[in-house]
DNA sequence: TAATATCCTACTAACCCTATAGGGTATTAG
DNA sequence: CTAATACCCTATAGGGTTAGTAGGATATTA
């Protein structure tokens, strides 16, 4: 089950993405735009300023912006940060690889084989996706 | 991230396709073999038998086994009964739809399309994927 | 009748997710 | 200089799910 956090998160995001320019938006205009709580909305920005997705000003006028253009900025990313690992089962994660403590050879694992599978298509997805694409 | 649940269920699952007769197995035999806690266990061959992927015998000599050739047997019917929803979000699930309560247009919202693609991927290698094809 | 093995419900401890609270800090306008 | 705006940050609470356990009931076989 994909979280809230990043649901919202991809919706946050598409929206600035949409936006004409890279002036900041308010937490506040994006809550109300997008129908979520203005606290919660507020975490999840601050995780993706963290990461190196948005930019932040602060005081009147300020808010958050895409730090880089929509079409640079794939989908593999923003699910890392919000969601952390696309792969099913941490021994068949790149980014997170960790061993299972049962199954002592991954090769005949039936289910770290099919895993491999689920998460090259996801990969693929996901790369080839990027903010700009939800835009449209 | 996959439960244990399934994990260990898809497991035992391919243990018993493994074998070359349909005879019960019993369940401190497939704990042993895939390093699963008994009580566990127990529990997940139950739920796969009430959902009609395995039979059981009682007594004696008895233990679970396969009601169909693992070749019959595709994944998206094992990852429904044992994880539920293939689909990441219940907006885009085919067999457990539930509309969002936020998004007024779902043919407008980005996690929407962007989810129906990876729906479609990973039902496309459970729907090709076979108890049969895990045993090798 | 004793041994074997599934059946079934309930329970608990741990963990994670969602959301909120409450104050701190930086910036801008007047 | 001051007030208003808006982000920054940490902690915490409540609810739900997961992983695993307990303990007895029931059916079958030898």
């Amino acid at each position: 089950m994909l979280s809230k956090k990043t649901k919202y998160g991809i919706k946050a995001l598409t929206f600035l993405a949409r936006q004409n320019s890279r002036k900041p938006v308010s937490i506040a205009t994006i809550s109300k735009s997008e129908t979520i709580s203005v606290k919660f909305l507020e975490t999840i920005l601050l995780t993706l300023k963290k990461n190196g997705i948005l930019g932040s000003k602060k005081g009147m006028g300020g808010g958050y912006y895409l730090l880089k253009e929509p079409k640079d900025v794939p989908m593999t990313t923003v699910m890392r940060v919000l969601e952390g690992p696309i792969a099913m089962v941490p021994c068949v994660s790149l980014n997170y690889y960790e061993k299972c403590n049962d199954c002592p050879d991954e090769d005949k694992c039936a289910v770290h084989r099919l895993m491999i599978q689920i998460r090259d298509n996801s990969l693929k997805v996901f790369r080839n996706t990027t903010l700009e694409d939800l835009t449209n």
